[in-house]
DNA sequence: TTGTAAGCGTTATCAG
DNA sequence: CTGATAACGCTTACAA
């Protein structure tokens, strides 16, 4: 306490062993005998040592730190997958790095592992381009990463992420059990690996129960977004004919759809039902209270980091685990009802 | 690229210059002739050489990473402020650490320090115990260390925050010049600087407008979740004498409480107004659109970054502009509306 | 089970 | 302006 950090010389001093020996009572502590080892716990006590991460990290050439990589740190939407990630990290004395690919130069992704800042990483992006993912899975790097949430389809990279296939199916079950039989759908982002499966999920549905497939109910929302909602809305309100149900590929679209409508006159659930997909934290308190698939993102972040981890030890998953799907499910609200018959 | 990383060795050798030239090209540019910098730059490229982290680290004695402390990574509230902190780091090339205070040992968060895993950190919880802030300040980080959002008015870390006060009293004056007389106010956590803040700015409007105080009309939330808001509406149902507007200690409060008494048939804002506080981003899409305090939560993130960087640069604030106040703007929207004279 | 000593890849000091 | 060299604080062969 004398201004410096105590260092491991100093350890060793107090407990009168050598620097290694107190190395080993705190990394192995079965390496040496139980009296060396409450030494040298006492006189870490005593001194307040603490490893210096960077001495530690030069030696063993690992950071112990994991890079979690997000499309925009902004969007709410990841908060819930970083707190499932932390919980992992946090128990096994790793650091969480964080950053998103707005900003950041993309070939600076490769740098976390070239400079040892990191031992691995989360992608929960799937907009990282072709050519940075090629070359980080040439590198000896390439099994240090995981995606979560978003992924690759052309690349090998082990993923985590919701049945949005599923989700998107249960979504028009439920509307066809509540009898509605003319269907529609706002899409995401183009090219997003979720808007795609979500849209796959709907389609196989309205193949499965013989629903005709008008493509003028398919609206290209573009984003995930509210606004995306919301503009969905202006097309719709223009239709001739409409649909008296519709999913949509966020929450966020579906909320800022309804807001929409419902300004220009529309009532949810009596004029048209409406599905989300998420169930975040506000879908139950909207008003209408939002019909939505939900995906527990905590988990999503649990495992993503978990297997991650196992991967970095060198356990590796049966090719058959590669991808992990986590089922999503239905949550039944008020914006979605009983087709009334006309 | 032969499986190990290059190291300043390899870049000296091909540049033909001693390693200390190398550190010195890259890091204090200035210090080498033009022609040896570029000899220099040109073998980086060639090898694609990296600084090792941990080495420099090591060496130099900070770690070129930030800790930002959170109350909790789950809630959505935060990102944004994450993305302005992120902002500033990047173009400083630091690194963003995240955790948060649920499941981490509260005294583990020294060891950010300790063991150089952080040179800064900021804390975005006001919940943090006296005892650990105390050790911080007295340490040789005390000057390491900016609260953001929240802060601890017991001691004189810097802190960057928005106006809370402030933001109340235009809540209370907006309601008040649209009419109402009988205001109340939904808080938050109690024992949270941000609750006492908002409740103190009501409180002072109120007094300044003359206009009359009854306690009943003040409802203790106990958090800033739609939850609280929730059973704010059930406590609200059941008065008498009911206000005819209500201030929220935050957005989610104000959903969560008109979700409830919707939900019992009142209507808002018809039967009540309801101001929230934030401005989160579904405010504006909200059933009905959510009059609220906005506050600029990346400024607050950028604002905290920078002063944070300046802090550790030595480049030491004046007294004065140690607690900086962030403006925040009141949103007229839906949720309030003129008095129905009765 | 423990100690000795080398080395992880930088940067900073000191000469030249 | 540049080069040689000594740290930075830890882990891990290798020896004992």
């Amino acid at each position: 306490m004398n201004g410096k950090n105590p260092k491991i010389q100093d350890v060793a001093a107090v407990a009168g062993v050598s620097t290694a020996t107190v190395s080993r009572a705190l990394s192995n502590p079965d390496m040496v005998s139980q009296k060396t080892r409450d030494l040298v716990l006492d006189a870490v006590q005593k001194t307040g040592y603490r490893v210096n991460r960077a001495a530690k990290s030069l030696r063993k050439r690992q950071s112990d730190a994991i890079l979690a990589l997000l499309p925009d740190l902004g969007n709410p939407f990841f908060s819930q997958i970083l707190s499932g990630i932390e919980s992992v990290f946090t128990t096994s004395d790793l650091s969480l790095l964080v950053s998103d690919t707005k900003g950041i130069r993309q070939d600076s992704i490769l740098d976390y592992f070239m400079d040892m800042r990191a031992d691995g990483m989360i992608i929960l992006d799937g907009a990282v381009p072709r050519a940075l993912l090629s070359q980080l899975q040439d590198s000896p790097f390439g099994q240090r990463i995981v995606f979560a949430c978003e992924w690759k389809p052309e690349f090998k990279f082990p993923s985590v992420r919701s049945d949005n296939f599923g989700g998107a199916i249960q979504a028009v079950e439920h509307l066809y059990a509540l009898g509605h039989r003319k269907i529609g759908h706002i899409s995401g982002p183009r090219n997003n690996v979720l808007t795609k499966e979500r849209l796959r999920g709907v389609e196989a549905a309205m193949t499965n129960l013989n629903l005709l497939f008008n493509r003028d109910f398919f609206i290209d929302g573009g984003a995930f977004s509210l606004d995306a909602g919301a503009q969905a809305a202006r097309s719709f309100m223009e239709m001739d004919d409409r649909p008296t149900a519709i999913t949509c590929g966020s929450d966020l679209i579906a909320m800022g759809f309804i807001s929409e409508i419902t300004r220009r006159g529309l009532k949810v659930p009596e004029d048209i039902s409406v599905v989300g997909f998420d169930d975040i934290e506000i879908a139950g308190s909207f008003i209408p209270s939002l019909t939505t698939i939900r995906q527990n993102r905590t988990q999503l972040g649990v495992l993503a980091a978990s297997y991650l981890l196992d991967q970095i030890a060198g356990r590796v998953h049966p090719p058959a685990k590669q991808v992990q799907e986590i089922d999503v499910k239905l949550i039944p609200r008020q914006s979605t009802a009983q087709l009334a018959h006309a």
